[in-house]
RNA sequence: UGGGCUAUCGCCAAAUGGUAAGGCAACGGACUCUGACUCCGUCAUUUUCAAGGUUCGAAUCCUUGUAGCCCAGCCA
């Protein structure tokens, strides 16, 4: 699919490749750093794949490593899901699996070094004081009284915040940088301050805990990164990476670049939103097939392949942008399109008699699985005299350019006969609830038979032999019209996000496992849910609808 | 109104002074044992946020504006 010739490089492998042929460096190696706060989601599998794959790109190296210098926002069962969903995209980290908490014993070093060049200093201004003392936008701010201590004293107070002498709070150790300069960050930046709490990694080892300005270049340089890839929000703490791996003496330090986050229309990707829609029940956890989550979308029964493609067909640069959900559909039908078996299930049952097939009557019926992929060969079907139909292929009274059933109509049953439709039953409200028909033996599928042709073919079921099942629809959460949030800063929440059908399908789809997805034909892909799935009685979550070009 | 960043089709996005790629969406049409898929066509020239300027030539350079995003956590 990609075409070398005219697949241009986004400006993050021109740095690259300028850097290369400069000799700035030697390698590539790159990382992904999340903080396990939380779950992973479609704005991270950018950010993971362009990280992946630039170093696989340029044979170099890539590392997952989790962020967790903040203990009271992290947990160790947000480590084990992010470890599944990286790997589940195929970012492969090898050995490579590390924590920033590791490094704690090198980033002290690294401050004592700071303090030692006097660029770094104790600081006993409280939080508030600190706020005021950093002045504003437009003003400003004013050195700390603290700001002069000796390099002897900074040494002995740091070594004392280690050894939790002082509370939560009462001292901070700050970068020496220029407090008038017009980028916040380098108003002497905080670099390490106190927090009793026992870190999920090292438990009660630290009382300290470096800030990320302060951390993440070191552990970026201990590894080696060479282009440490995050987003726009960070350019301007750029220059406080800068100051760190400059101070910190680290040779052939690595550069930060930054892109734009990935950004769907009408998606909630706000963690306190999820999470508000997962405590309140609205969703089904975080893996909610309607959520864009890494785990959702693996339970709606999207593919990597899929997410890649359209990580890949969003490309790489830095202008703020939101895509179209749509492209992400295109991606998973293009991607299931050639994969997965095409079976007959109906959605929406309206019963059909052929009055001339022999009442007991059941014969298996060749079928293919993918007519434009014949590795996944063939199947039989039954089929008999009743059958199921979908209720929109039959219309008493049909619009103009509408192929399917309506009295007098013959169709084709899909992988069976010609039949022509003789007679309607009712219901006491006047409903249809029986259509009648007769087939013609001659025009079976595979026979050859070409004596006539009709415009509409339709899918069905054979009644007696059908598996009935579960089959969830599932729309966007969001109310497409109206936008993400509500005036009062609500989610604006769509009421059919979730349609529950008991259906009709063929009966080998008893053996569908968890995850296994199929075409249901003209209904879309469907996958069966892990969750809800019973041996024999698979649940069938649609991953998405096929297109179609017709409306009554 | 301090600093940083961004602006090219409805949505993404290329073009690196040489005459506006591509994809999604949309709309026509052909084909079809899925109204799917596939295929073929249309879709930025008083054109690249605006207005001026430089140049044989400007989305690209200069000037002045405009709009949007980010920054004042002891979060990341």
């Amino acid at each position: 699919m990609e075409n070398e010739a005219t697949v241009s490089k986004h400006f993050i492998e021109q740095i690259i490749d300028k850097d290369l042929a400069e000799g700035v460096y030697d390698h590539v190696q790159t990382r992904f750093p999340p903080e396990p706060n939380g779950y992973l989601h479609i704005g991270h599998a950018k950010s993971i794949l362009l990280n992946y794959g630039l170093s696989q790109e340029y044979g170099g190296k890539f590392n997952l490593r989790f962020d967790d210098t903040n203990p009271t926002k992290e947990k160790s069962e947000f480590v084990e899901s992010i470890k599944e969903d990286v790997a589940w995209l195929g970012a492969n980290w090898e050995d490579r699996l590390f924590f920033a908490s590791n490094y704690f014993p090198i980033m002290y070093e690294c401050a004592v070094k700071l303090i030692k060049k006097g660029k770094a200093f104790v600081c006993d201004l409280s939080a508030d004081e600190i706020r005021e003392y950093r002045g504003t936008l437009t003003e400003p701010g004013k050195n700390s009284p603290y700001r002069d201590r000796s390099v002897e004293e900074n040494l002995q107070l740091f070594e004392n915040m280690k050894n939790g002498m002082y509370e939560d709070g009462a001292k901070v150790l700050r970068a020496k940088i220029d407090m008038a300069s017009s980028n916040i960050n380098m108003r002497d930046p905080i670099l390490y301050r106190v927090a009793h709490m026992t870190h999920h990694n090292t438990g009660d080892a630290w009382c300290i805990y470096p800030m990320y300005d302060f951390a993440h270049p070191i552990e970026d340089a201990v590894e080696h990164i060479t282009h440490s890839i995050c987003t726009l929000e960070f350019e301007d703490h750029r220059p406080l990476y800068d100051w760190v791996v400059r101070e910190c003496e680290f040779p052939n330090p690595p550069k930060q670049i930054e892109f734009a986050k990935l950004y769907l229309r009408n998606v909630v990707t706000g963690k306190r939103y999820i999470k508000k829609l997962v405590e309140e029940g609205i969703v089904d956890g975080w893996d909610d097939p309607r959520l864009v989550s890494i785990s959702g979308l693996r339970r709606r029964g999207y593919t990597p392949e899929a997410i890649k493609m359209f990580v890949d067909m969003c490309g790489v640069s830095k202008a703020n942008s939101t895509a179209d959900y749509a492209a992400l559909e295109y991606c998973i039908r293009e991607d299931l399109k050639l994969k997965r078996s095409r079976v007959m299930a109906v959605l929406n049952p309206l019963k059909l008699i052929i009055d001339n097939y022999p009442e007991d009557q059941i014969e298996y019926l060749d079928a293919p699985n993918n007519l434009e992929n014949e590795e996944l060969g063939s199947r039989k079907v039954p089929f008999g005299r009743e059958l199921y139909i979908e209720q929109e292929d039959f219309m008493e009274v049909p619009p103009k350019k509408y192929f399917r059933l309506f009295p007098g109509n013959e169709v084709r049953l899909m992988n069976a006969y010609f039949v022509t439709c003789t007679d309607v039953v009712k219901d006491a409200d006047g409903n249809v609830v029986e259509v009648h028909c007769t087939y013609d033996p001659e025009t079976k599928s595979g026979s050859g038979f070409n004596g006539r042709k009709v415009k509409g073919t339709i899918h069905w079921v054979a009644a007696k032999t059908a598996l009935e099942v579960t089959a969830r629809l599932y729309e966007n959460i969001i109310d497409e019209e109206k936008g993400v949030y509500n005036e009062d800063g609500s989610l604006n929440l769509n009421p059919n996000s979730l349609t529950t059908l008991t259906c009709f399908v063929e009966p080998s789809l008893a053996e569908a496992k968890p995850y296994e997805s199929f075409q249901f034909v003209r209904n879309g892909y469907f996958c069966v849910d892990y969750k809800d799935s019973e041996p024999g009685k698979p649940v069938f979550n649609r991953i998405v609808s096929l297109k179609s070009s017709f409306k009554i």
